[in-house]
DNA sequence: CCCTGAAGTGAAAACGATTTCAAAGTAGGT
DNA sequence: ACCTACTTTGAAATCGTTTTCACTTCAGGG
């Protein structure tokens, strides 16, 4: 099979038209005149070196095109310059955006993301951040997931770490948690004020901790107005679109009474619309329909989506800079994004 | 600052309760009475060796919890076990679900994926491929991006890659194109079959030579259907919602007479939905519509978006066990997927 | 009974950096 | 002039594997 040597020469080949990569730090030292131990000081600034030498070097850095092997570098300095990212789903919407965001601070920075997806699954998850501990990274960024909180402090005991959508604290462990309960308020809240009694509540998974949060803040609204809270218009959906789509038929074919809707995402809410659409019932002359998390597409639904602003971008940019914090040795003081109503076109005053 | 004391201790001590990391090949062979090598051996398969050592190996591996470091076996062995892939951006759900495909396909093979963004531009993904490179993963997989053939396949010459959406021979090189002007000709043909005859193109940005490509098949099916090409119904969107909405107001506002719009993405056609919809236009009753790509959304839009399906997470399995073969030093031997129509209820035949 | 070839194995040399250790040179103080 | 103390520096050890090389041992052929 002798898989190497082709690649050896290949490499080779490649390496006469391009600077890339056979050329090792010894050979910088041997241009330059010095060891290649002060090579290392100077790239890492471990150690004074006169500027003499310091000049050499850098121009026979930048002569041969030397860039460091960031493998031999994780073995011997321990630092990979990596960090894990423990996703969900990557094609999510909601988790593409938070990657985004992740890969635009970290990159800069010179760290690169390994993203790994747990599924949804605390067993998956454990075995992602076993991949990502093997592969030596720098600090593991959990996106939400089902781990409990002592397997994550756990986990930071020897890594830094950094985790969303849960309260928690510990030693290297920063968490960037969502106000998933006030989300829930502030939607419910939003069609009461238009004049809605009943409203049906599309929930999302109830094994993840943040849709019983809104689920909770729905109630908390309802209860605030004095509307009684009624379990029949409660029904569960799984955060995709086809849930959201059956558990509207649920509602309807269970002959149920409401005149709004709160789906705890948006793409549940996107699947309610379609099914009330064909019931040709009208969002929002008929019935008033809010999401939440504010996709990108749901501004372009039709009708526009009401919905709860839930930044996925702007808590993956926050978890990269509060791990980037952690990594140099700081206390992050990146605070998290705060719930907040975004009314568009899927709602109005309900007609008395 | 003494960065790694911290590190260390906690990851010894985390070392007490869990199987993971300091336990080194040095110890298994001190355990199982062998040599380094011969741990090496029976891991890699490199060579033959004898039964009764093979079990005390084994019994000592699964006794400590050994897991071989990558990070030195990368350096020693020039194998990371890691493949890089360039997409252009992680939170389109186009190339989401690619990623999935391809992680859903390397993850098994023992592989980890390394993503990083082009952002379309020829540039940053030459930069990408440079990080990639200097991070040493053993193949890379480019999904379609900006990149000149020459460069593609002279860094083909050095890394086994697998590129999709171009038509591309050479050595090392695998690609995986999907047939546009097909795509692009079947919608029309299906709008033409319903009757229609003023066809509005919606078309993506043409430094893409995807959204050239569909253009090409629009034209060739009003040609063939005898229908005169009207370049002022053809105009430019960029692969977005915002873009499709704009194309459509621009259409409107100039007066033009269409009956149906192919817009070459399912994004820039949910914009056209939009722009319809504000100005009274029912899809389909007045206006058909037909997209590309065939986004998980677009089933659930209002109306479900009649389009082209392009499989984005079947072609990326497809380019991860490409590179799987490629990697083995075989011949891929992965076929790409073809275009194909899926009727949904955007369009519907014309009123005669 | 000797010689050759293959199988099985360990010692040691990569791999390409970082980090420790010790030596050499340079001031500064007496 | 001599000793201490502090910079700079290079040689060598280290990180945890893989891979090469050389050495047994054993079987089979003449």
């Amino acid at each position: 099979m002798k898989p190497n040597s082709s690649r050896q020469s290949a490499g080779t080949r490649a390496a006469q038209r391009r600077e890339s990569a056979p050329v090792t730090i010894g050979m910088v030292a041997k241009a330059a005149g010095v060891s290649a131990s002060t090579i290392s000081r100077i790239l890492n600034g471990t150690a004074v070196v006169s500027e003499l030498k310091t000049h050499a070097v850098e121009k026979a850095i930048a002569e041969l095109g030397f860039v460091p092997n960031p493998v031999a570098r994780g073995l011997a300095g321990g630092r990979t310059l990596s960090v894990g990212v423990v996703a969900q789903v990557m094609d999510s919407p909601f988790y593409g955006a938070a990657l985004r965001g992740i890969e635009d601070v970290l990159d800069p920075a010179g760290y690169s993301p390994l993203f790994v997806s747990g599924h949804w699954d605390a067993t998956n998850e454990a075995r992602c951040i076993d991949v990502l501990r093997s592969r030596r990274v720098d600090g593991i960024i959990v996106l939400t997931g089902r781990l409990t909180d002592q397997a994550l402090k756990a986990c930071a005991r020897s890594l830094p770490l950094v985790v969303t959508g849960r309260p928690l604290k510990g030693p290297g462990l920063f968490a960037l948690d969502f106000d998933n309960f006030v989300g829930g308020r502030i939607a419910t809240e939003h069609l009461i004020l238009l004049g809605h009694r009943r409203i049906a509540f599309v929930m999302g998974d109830p094994k993840h901790p943040d849709a019983s949060e809104r689920l909770r803040g729905y109630r908390a609204a309802l209860e605030a107005a004095s509307i009684d809270y009624e379990p029949a218009l409660v029904v569960p959906g799984e955060y995709n679109e086809v849930s959201g789509l059956l558990a509207v038929n649920r509602l309807l074919e269970t002959q149920q009474q409401f005149t709004a809707i709160f789906a705890a995402n948006d793409q549940m809410a996107l699947g309610a619309a379609l099914a009330l659409h064909r019931r040709s019932l009208r969002v929002p002359e008929d019935i008033s329909l809010v999401g939440f998390d504010d996709l990108p597409t749901s501004q372009y639904a039709i009708p526009p989506l009401s919905t709860v602003r839930h930044p996925a971008y702007d808590i993956g940019r926050l978890a990269a800079s509060a791990m980037l914090q952690l990594l140099g040795g700081d206390k992050p003081i990146e605070k998290a994004p705060v719930p907040s109503f975004i009314a568009r076109e899927s709602t109005r005053r309900l007609r008395s």
